[in-house]
DNA sequence: TAGGCCATCTGGTCCT
DNA sequence: AGGACCAGATGGCCTA
């Protein structure tokens, strides 16, 4: 179930609980399902509103459950769709790191500390670099996400890139 | 075969 | 009410 289309597996998954749930709720039905034939008259004109009654509200039940179901499969696909967003953020970063070969097969783990651990460098860089030559640094980080660059070219304030925030 | 990693499902909680 | 987010559970795949 882990591997193939997040919509395939969807299916799989419908597939395989309707199988197996499928037979139960028959043999349930068949168990109590309203059988006016059964009865007399005089126990139908009794009965027959009452079952009727009760198969409807089996028949509402069934309803609310299959609702409740088709809820739980949209929340599911959501649930899918945001953690492929995460698994691609992952990848973005990995990616963004240097000496990590683009093959390199890198847990979730391992690149938040390799990203971790490269901030720590490049932070370190900007700080000797700012004692070297006693400038403002051009790259002014704000946050949330947000680098507003100054430079010769775009001397404009409003040159502001996001960096985050799209989706991927 | 055990352990690590990952994708997915699920129920709970929070937010809009 | 519905969606986003989160954490725990589960099962599959891969590697030492």
């Amino acid at each position: 179930m882990s591997t193939g289309s997040a919509a395939s597996d969807a299916e799989d998954y419908e597939t395989c609980h309707r199988g197996t749930a499928a037979p139960l709720e028959r043999s349930a039905r068949k168990m109590t399902c309203y059988n006016p034939s059964r009865y007399s008259d005089e126990e139908l004109d009794d009965d027959s509103l009452e079952g009727r009654i009760k198969h409807e509200r089996r028949l509402s039940k069934a309803h609310q459950k299959e609702a409740r179901q088709s809820q739980r499969n949209a929340a599911n696909a959501r649930e899918r769709a945001r953690m492929r967003v995460l698994s691609k953020a992952f990848s973005r970063l990995k990616t963004s790191l240097p000496w990590v070969p683009a093959d390199t097969k890198l847990s979730k783990l391992d690149t938040l500390r390799l990203a971790s651990s490269y901030i720590s460098h490049l932070r370190q860089l900007l700080q000797d670099d700012r004692f070297e030559n006693r400038f403002a640094h051009p790259v002014n980080l704000t946050w949330p996400f947000m680098m507003t660059g100054r430079s010769e070219d775009s001397p404009d304030i409003s040159s502001t890139v996001r960096l985050c925030g799209a989706t991927a």
